[in-house]
DNA sequence: ACTGCAATCGTTATCGGTTACGTTTCCAGG
DNA sequence: CCTGGAAACGTAACCGATAACGATTGCAGT
């Protein structure tokens, strides 16, 4: 029963053993310049009071703290296979990692958020961050690797091939017979809604399909975005065959929608998603996706960053990461395979 | 294109704005004694360097900081599920997390990894942890309340009522016919291990069952510790009708040795988990367990610690939530109901 | 014995903030 | 005109550690 509210600091430690705060500190970072009896003893003091050094303090002070940081603006599913792609990539490397999650935005957003936590963290703390999804651009003293970042972004960054994975999506619907095939966006402020448009559209137009701007809907990642959009495609006197969305949970939603007005999918309508999130595996029908690994993303990011930090330069500063496509039982050949 | 290694310190500000240090950082944290004319020229030169308060600098010197800590040993499933309930019981609460996650354990384990954490972080960086199943007994200056905690740990807890879980999927699996039912037990220092294991015993002996103790096999909660105990239980001359392993993560190992050794579930052998870890709707066939919402426990985890920190005192010290029993089709009446 | 160089260890400045306390300014009241 | 006291602001100690530097000690070399 050792006491409870005892903040245990390196002077109580120096006391106790009877040296100064420099030779505790030399002894617990393995400096030289400490006889094997005053080591010894500053040991056993240590051991005594149960002494654990203050992250805080030490940070402050030094340089490296061997601590990488994480910033995400909220936890989905994917963030977490985001950190366990991480974690195995910083497996008994020396490099502990915090993740910073501020809770006054979730759900919501407030421009700049990631700067702000980055600063807040950089001055000190950690060597460096793993920053997802930022919705800006990002700047820090410390390195930075950006999963999904925004368009105009410069800094080191791992990327999915969003470009090939929307490419192999639409060709696979192409396949099957699809010729009227709409598309639910993502915010286009980020690379890889982007690149999943261009695909869209790159994959049309090698089929010789026009691209039919009616057909595309501007959603912003955020599930609920894809709702009126779905809808309003479904609608129409000449509704798409296959709808085709930038990602995984505004897919699902487009499934709601398609079932609440009378849709059978894949009879009437195929869709097709982005990510692979577990859920797509479990809806029924099950989706059509296209698979990027989050762990991938993470092991890789964490592998860049702690190049990054330890001035072991890595020369591709931008990573992509293949993609593959999963088709499930949301995708099926048109109706009427009425060539126009 | 503004400096990129600008480490902006209160100093700058102080500068800039013509006044010392103190006076800035009473603007900021808003206390009194300041006039509207300095603290408009105080507010624009933070503006203008894009000063952020080092989070690090503050705890160090501050008591409270406002925000919480997580300490976790493994990044699963189930960590995220905890860490959404976390998140939402945070949700503009004015606090925000910080969760900590030690690379060079992940996977392996080292006595008082917790404990060691906690004195880093709750020194200075955090007003409060939540610790999620921790091993040992945790002590802290500041308070932490834990999840799913040691068998001998007092401090405030939360956790499922793993003994009325235990009961109910044991009651299952008699209602179907089973008689002879293989138990494998979790990490029997941990509190959730050994509820688990009292609702086994207490759900056979209640129905007039005798235990069996050949019949148990000691596990760790690790999935591979289940793998020699499950194809010792199946090997047997009088296998087991059925297994009710006490976390899903054993549970999905014993439907694999099963498989490997020629044995049809739910046919031959019924398996039932505990968890409903998302995986457990995936397999073939979709596992039997008992639900106990993660999202929940962090939920009441976060509120509580919340509240500790804050002296709004919560009475109930130790929380506990219910379980639910999911019936999949890992279970089913077993082949021959001889009564013995 | 005296010098010189290592080895060992303490002193002190410092990291970036916060805050107790002291100082100056300014104005109302006598 | 002088005094008192609150408002406004600066000074410096401090949080817990690290590291540059200086001081002390021990011992080999001459």
């Amino acid at each position: 029963m050792t006491g409870v509210n005892a903040p245990v600091t390196m002077s109580d430690v120096a006391r106790v053993a009877g040296v100064s705060t420099a030779t505790v500190s030399r002894v617990i970072n393995g400096h030289y310049g400490v006889s094997a009896h005053t080591m010894a003893q500053v040991r056993s003091a240590i051991e005594q009071l149960g002494y654990e050094s203050s992250l805080v303090a030490t940070s402050l002070r030094r340089s490296r703290t061997n601590v990488l940081g994480l910033v995400a603006h909220s936890f989905q599913s994917y963030t977490a296979e985001v950190l366990k792609g991480v974690m195995k990539a910083l497996s008994r490397s020396g490099f502990d990692l915090i993740i910073y999650a501020n809770s006054d935005l979730y759900g919501s957003y407030s421009e700049g958020w990631e700067r702000r936590h980055l600063t807040r963290l950089s001055g000190t703390l950690t060597d460096g961050c793993i920053v997802v999804t930022p919705w800006g651009e990002v700047r820090s003293r410390t390195p930075v690797v950006a999963i999904d970042p925004a368009r105009d972004s410069t800094a080191p960054s791992v990327t999915a091939d969003n470009f090939a994975g929307a490419t192999a999506a639409v060709e696979h619907l192409l396949g099957l017979g699809h010729r009227r095939i709409g598309f639910i966006a993502g915010r286009s402020s980020l690379v890889a809604a982007w690149s999943r448009e261009e695909g869209y559209r790159s994959a049309l137009t090698d089929a010789g399909v026009p691209v039919d701007p009616t057909l595309i809907g501007r959603g912003d990642f955020n599930p609920e975005s894809a709702v009126p959009l779905a809808r309003a495609l479904l609608q129409r006197a000449d509704p798409p065959t296959a709808i085709f969305a930038a990602s995984d949970g505004m897919a699902l939603k487009v499934l709601e929608v398609a079932r609440d007005l009378g849709f059978s999918v894949p009879a009437d309508l195929s869709v097709v998603g982005f990510d692979n999130i577990p859920e797509t595996a479990l809806t029924e029908p099950g989706l059509t996706t296209v698979d990027q690994s989050m762990y991938q993303l993470g092991y890789e990011a964490a592998r860049m960053l702690k190049a990054l930090v330890t001035g072991e330069w890595e020369e591709p500063r931008q990573i992509v990461l293949p993609t593959s496509l999963v088709i499930r039982s949301s995708t099926a050949p048109p109706k009427s395979t009425a060539r126009s």
